[in-house]
DNA sequence: TATGCAATGTGATGCATATCACAAAATAAT
DNA sequence: ATTATTTTGTGATATGCATCACATTGCATA
């Protein structure tokens, strides 16, 4: 059975934590999907009824703010998309968007909420994860507002580099349109910005890919401005 | 019984879902508390044992960033505090602080989580609390980062008369100081911001009593700037 | 009532960064 | 291969706002 969620390779703490009968509680009540790069996952302002779960690939979560788009985080697999979204509201309040290829199991919300009621330990990790979310959000928020634009483009490559690829090497992800939507920015000065840092020596860029080269320049930028 | 948590008249919706053994259970083990202005709730950077329950008056949950202050919201009894930073971590990422005379209770967190574990109603209202702050947390991030400043004030000012006070009349439960650091600004700017609200007949002060008399030019203002 | 400290008002200056206006390059579509 | 379209680079200009530097007022404490 292809859609076995029992022997899925992708799960988070959360859902290893769920016994055998949600699991295929969740096998029988889930539709699985492969994505494309910049395929729309949850679109703001769209009736929703599905908790999505990303199984594999990255997601950028979005919202239109008061004049541009802002790109709340990045989210990489596995991880379950549009709780906050889908419980909280019958319309999506943001966008999730596929920034890589990407596979996607839609698991319907009556199912999702009685592997709720049923597991005491997947709540509490969802809970927990809920918390970490919205402290990370506050901090996030202080940051984007309070730092310079250099301070926030250098955490958001250190954010790609430790958190989303996990290496000192990467492909962005993101246009450099995008790019100012995360940071809080126009999309100029993310050019210049990037091209001062490669005039730095702090990174090498071929085409997409960066290489960071002084991670610790990165490190003070972002704590310094 | 003094601490009855039975016939307490201020239940959060999560709390009026409780059964009588749980209310119990809260009643033996809380500790109630009154405190003063300013008087500090939760502190950023400390150990985390309880969940508060605000029982009554208004609270300031801030963060420190990077160079300022930033209060990240204003809540208002009846509410929890400091869920987030107690689930999320052993010690606070936030601080929460009395803006005006309150009442609070200390919920030791096991009891909280036996609770949690006994009542699925309870967990619901709760993971929708969740959500809902978390998508609002987004939203406000997106217009204090996108706002000019005056919008900013303007939301403000609107959400201290609509979600706080819930009248067109209040007087301010912070300083200019607070203000700045509740609209991500400078405190001179509110100082020059409020004088200019008031010279345009937009609002009238009487020391810190605000009194609007233009409500729809606020809300222009917040949608344009 | 006097004295001190905290909260506010207000001008002058400087700076970070948005915006505009293009040119150039890279990708996608035909 | 040739357009068309999207992405990126870069200068010039304008502006919103922080910051500094005080004056002033209000409030608390002796």
């Amino acid at each position: 059975m292809l859609n076995d969620c029992r022997n899925c390779l992708f799960k988070t703490k959360a859902t290893s934590m769920l016994g055998e009968s949600s699991l295929d509680q969740l096998s029988l009540n889930h539709l699985e999907l492969k994505l494309k790069k910049g395929d729309s996952i949850i679109k703001q302002g769209t009736y929703s009824t599905n908790v999505i779960f990303l199984r594999t690939g990255l997601a950028k979560i979005h919202i239109a703010g008061p004049y541009n788009e802002q790109i709340v985080k990045m989210v990489n697999a596995p991880s379950y998309l549009g709780l906050p979204t889908t419980f909280g509201s019958k319309i999506n309040q943001y966008s999730v968007t596929a920034v890589s290829d990407a596979e996607v199991c839609f698991i319907d919300l009556e199912v999702f909420l009685k592997i709720i009621d049923e597991n005491k330990e997947f709540t509490h990790e969802l809970i927990q994860e809920f918390c970490k979310n919205e402290v990370e959000s506050f901090r996030r928020c202080a940051n984007r507002t309070q730092k310079l634009i250099r301070g926030n483009m250098a955490d958001a490559i250190l954010e790609f580099s430790d958190n989303i690829f996990k290496s000192d090497t990467f492909v962005l992800p993101l246009s450099q349109a995008e790019l100012a939507n995360l940071v809080d920015t126009s999309r100029e000065s993310i050019s210049r910005i990037l091209n001062e840092f490669e005039g730095d020596g702090i990174i090498k860029m071929t085409g997409k890919q960066i290489e960071i080269l002084n991670k610790k320049s990165l490190l003070l930028i972002s704590q310094n401005g």
